[in-house]
DNA sequence: TATATTACTGACTCTTCAGTCATTAAGACG
DNA sequence: CGTCTTAATGACTGAAGAGTCAGTAATATA
């Protein structure tokens, strides 16, 4: 990592001397590591193929030996690496014992960890921004991504309800409303108009978990007016 | 033009069979209409001026006489319409009676209607998507928008504080949070993987404030332990 | 109607970039 | 060391699209 300007952004061989080093296992997540962070930069049509070999330390035909077109990188980028943290996170939800509340805290620290502050954030804002030039891509992240953790926090809130840990909800829209500050703090990430946020991600979890549980009425006026606005 | 598949989105005028209407005064806000719609499908690197054209129901060369480049469309797009809309938010809170619950939510459905369910909402999809490629007009929306709609926000949190309807909070990271689901619903109407919400909008928007309000939690788990996590 | 003005046009140029392929060289094997 | 296989290269091609400009036609004025 001596020079950051270009490449070795995932992982500089221990042989540097070689030109044409041949490796031909790592090449394929090498490349997919280097389109996402310049399709995310700079917009899937914005970026050049030359560009992200460059970023990955190879040549332009190279990729072609590895990807058919810029659009199989495309599908490529997105289909790598977030349904591998969705399936852990459905392991670890079966297994778990304590309360919704807990369950849904440890749901957003977990998707922190796994993705948020991770490289892997940048596949929100890519699909947000080229999901309708990309129809059958957006098709699939719906389905094998989002799908699947709204699921996640559909349990954490049905199992509150049941327990009487939280009131009754319009859980779908909930879920929504849960997982869009998520959402947009991936996408902020990446975004410089949004991203200059006064409070660290940390704290800005903090606060959504909180008002989630809590919502911004003091005790003394939630007593006052207790039922009111009770959903549908 | 004889075919109305593309073209007339806008304001087509009342003389049809002309081909080359001259109207000056028109032109430059059909064009920037029609760019937004274009830049936020497929993105500005994606889309093609002349496509922009057609769909104002001009020629491509027509596009230069009000617009210097592609990129001065880009900014002319983004400055336009946004600020009048928060000029008049402003106005209208400081002639704000209320509690300052009813003035959250008098803000949140101000903005939907001013913003979220016009065309504008583009915006904020484009602003998220592109900042990166124009760091200054990126920056001119931060200040000239994001940051006046913060500045709303916070006036209506602190009033609650002040008088005791809101418990007290980390008021910088509330106000991102709060703003967050506005952003993404704006964003997900031209997402095709996030807009196939199982919810509607104004559900959307309702439980968003309802939430933010009360909660998750039931009357009697809040009443158990309703001094837990004060923030800071 | 004749003339002047100017909004508008679209064929053209020139650059940029996705995708190709003949050539090069790294490593394997004898 | 010589020979073979194949990963890697980068100059090249063809297409697409931003920006230009000489020409056209709609309106104003006399």
């Amino acid at each position: 990592m001596s020079l950051p300007a270009e490449a070795a952004t995932t992982g500089p061989a221990p042989e540097y001397r070689t030109r044409r080093r041949r490796r031909k296992e790592a090449r394929p997540s090498e490349l997919t590591a280097a389109a996402l962070a310049l399709f995310v930069e700079k917009g899937f049509a914005g970026t050049r193929l030359e560009d992200i070999a460059l970023h990955a330390g190879v040549a332009k035909g190279t990729l072609y030996l590895y990807f058919d077109s810029k659009e199989a990188l495309f599908r490529a980028v997105i289909e790598e690496g977030m349904v591998a943290v969705l399936a852990a996170a459905e392991q670890r939800l079966s297994d778990f014992q304590g309360s919704a509340g807990d369950l849904l805290q440890q749901l957003l620290c977990t998707w922190w960890e796994q993705i948020g502050c991770t490289p892997l954030a940048g596949v929100t804002k890519l699909i947000a921004c080229e999901s309708k030039n990309f129809p059958e891509v957006a098709h699939y992240y719906h389905e094998q991504v989002l799908e699947r953790g709204r699921a996640l926090l559909r349990t954490a809130l049905r199992r509150g309800m049941v327990s009487g840990e939280f009131r009754r909800m319009d859980v779908e829209a909930a879920i929504e409303v849960i997982m869009a500050p998520l959402l947009m703090l991936a996408i902020s990430r990446f975004s410089l108009s949004f991203c200059c946020q006064e409070s660290t991600p940390e704290t800005y979890l903090q606060t959504h978990f909180d008002l989630l549980l809590h919502g911004l009425r003091s005790a003394a006026s939630e007593r006052a007016a207790p039922l009111e606005g009770n959903g549908e």
